[in-house]
DNA sequence: TCGGTAATTAAGTAATAGCTTACACATACG
DNA sequence: CGTATGTGTAAGCTATTACTTAATTACCGA
């Protein structure tokens, strides 16, 4: 759980999760978005997947990051059902769920 | 967002926000909590503030300190959504809701 | 086998976070 | 008033984080 919310505190690893929602990517597919270096991206993955946020998967010379979207789910639920008064947010949810229309948010 | 992920990223703000979730509480019995120093509890309180997690009112000389659960769930709830294929951990959150008992889940 | 590409590891540096002590400010109360 | 108590601010130190470039490892294809 500390491992989970380290790994989201930074916009670039936030960012690098968002990229694999839509889409499985390699190494060099996630670098190419960011401005930073090779290197430097390459040390985000290592904290995404210590966190258990992600997976690799080595194919040839290429290594596929994807998105464990369970973990991430369940940890952040897990953490809002513990520290919040259980019922409210939950409704928020279902509601959010049935408008269908994702509300704006800015990171 | 930025602000309330690097809030949550610390294990000290983590469990402020825990002892606030069961009651209100004023800085010093905060600060009893923990074992370092209150300067050190306050600076954590202001970041939680500033992220708009907790609210602080100022009752003569002492300050109470309450949690913002709205903010909280919203943010992680929208967060998840916007990241996750939308309806699994939906699911995942309903079988938790209808079991009743929370899943062990250490920090 | 050799050169090229993908990715990570290593090493070093600069910025940042979190802590401490000392101080300042406000309120309470004798 | 003047002292004590609750809280927050300031300054400084240390440890960690995030980045860089350079070197290394692994794989591919001619």
């Amino acid at each position: 759980m500390q491992r989970v919310f380290e790994a989201l505190s930074s916009p670039v690893r936030r960012k690098i999760l968002a990229y694999l929602a839509h889409a499985d990517l390699t190494a060099g597919e996630i670098a190419a978005r960011f401005e930073i270096s090779k290197p430097a991206v390459s040390q985000h993955l290592s904290v995404l997947e210590n966190a258990g946020l992600v997976a690799s998967e080595k194919k040839g010379q290429f290594v596929h990051y994807s998105l464990v979207a369970d973990a991430l789910a369940n940890t952040l639920n897990g953490y809002v059902q513990e520290v919040c008064p259980v019922s409210r947010p939950l409704k928020k949810e279902s509601a959010a769920l049935a408008s269908k229309s994702a509300p704006p948010t800015s990171d």
